[in-house]
DNA sequence: CGCGGCCTGTGATGACCGTCACAGTCGAAG
DNA sequence: CTTCGACTGTGACGGTCATCACAGGCCGCG
């Protein structure tokens, strides 16, 4: 745990390229910002600017529908930033963002973020690279709901959680234990549907759920599931 | 119609800050295509990294799963670019791209692109804007895809439309009439889906067809269609 | 003119899965 | 040790829509 009160950026790959000196005036152009579990960091269309920088904590970025369905965009770890849609075209926040856990944000206003962009090509290109990352996900995402069914879409997530915790060999550790809602969001189905798919994976020996995590055993089988549909 | 064999850059937005001996050499570095209506411009997952720019025509960004389904990204007018992606971040290019009529494209190296981007903070801007306008149109897509019905998305597809061919009232022409496959392959529904929507907006005096073109005649009335279960 | 290709229209069928309703488990907190 | 809240498990039910199968309409071309 970092010390409560400081005010460094240094953790924060984005800025990376910049002196010391330089990263110094960027920290005072900061407000900084503590966040407890559940608070919200942006409120979908509103209209503020500025770009965050996660010093400690997590975030999530989701969008709610008026049915009440919640929609997971993404989760950010420390070290990451996010806010740099309305900074670069000036529109309306595009999603909410919460804070998973209790957090430390520095907000940098847009003006400045800009500025930086401008004169520092090393981090423009950064944003370029992130971006381009939120782009390839997301077409992979709309390719899965467009032609996965539910189940496999769970299945599909299942392997994404699993390359983030490779071993080489034929398992996984997804640890902790992901919630049923949490994975359903991020697939845009229900509890219920994911926690039918786990018990079958479970029945089928291809997952083992422990009391704090969850084992792939078979990804390889899994990975067979999604592809049979999917086809590629 | 161009001058055939014409190989100036002039119509090309992204370039619109370059001086004109600057755009004289971007000229020279491109290779210089031309591609007949359905011809591939880009394969998915082909290791190029060239940014493509369309001088003359139209193309469309697409994916197929092995399925045979096919998904529609999306439509490129004249005088914007591609393929940014593969350049930025050097992995394989993440969709097929293909001529939707007779086109002639540039062609200029990724690594040329890349030169241009940190000579020219102004030109790396325009990149950002547009991948931000990317994501936000997929993140729209996404809560589409995961919060409203098949035909409800094809709602929202006609809307869409509708909002691009404005007129101040409550009415829309929408030229040349759109292909029933293509609204399907847009919204991730099928061809007989789209029929049926169709006919029932027609039948409740929501749109008109005639030979040439489709007309929204109510779009508020449109409008609450899909606002009902999407909410907001 | 008639043929073939491309597009649209429409019914029948059934799978998938979202929804509702509850029961069961576990852990934390009083 | 009980109580409460958060999470998971599971059955029943029904709506939505993808799929299949075909019937037309329209147009360009031989």
């Amino acid at each position: 745990m970092r010390e409560s009160g400081e005010s460094s950026l240094a953790s924060i790959d984005l800025l990376s390229g910049l002196s010391p000196a330089e990263r110094r005036e960027v920290e005072k152009a900061c407000s900084w910002k503590r966040f407890i579990t559940r608070q919200q960091v942006i409120d979908r269309n509103s209209q503020s600017r500025g770009v965050y920088m996660i010093v400690e904590g997590r975030v999530r970025v989701v969008n709610y529908a008026l049915s009440g369905r919640e929609v997971t965009f993404d989760e950010l770890p420390e070290g990451s930033f996010f806010g740099e849609l309305a900074a670069i075209d000036g529109r309306p926040r595009s999603a909410r963002v919460i804070a998973l856990t209790n957090s430390l944000i520095a907000a940098l206003p847009g003006s400045k973020f800009l500025e930086i962009l401008e004169n520092h090509s090393s981090i423009a290109l950064k944003v370029l690279v992130q971006l381009a990352s939120v782009v390839r996900a997301s077409n992979e995402r709309i390719m899965d709901l467009s032609t996965l069914g539910a189940n496999n879409r769970v299945h599909a997530e299942l392997l994404r959680q699993t390359h983030e915790n490779m071993g080489g060999d034929n398992r996984a550790v997804i640890k902790p234990n992901p919630l049923h809602g949490d994975i359903a969001s991020r697939v845009s189905t229900t509890r219920e549907t994911v926690a039918r798919v786990m018990n079958n994976l479970a029945r089928r020996a291809i997952v083992k759920r422990t009391k704090e995590a969850l084992i792939v055993i078979d990804i390889e089988k899994l990975r067979a599931m999604v592809q049979e549909v999917r086809g590629e």
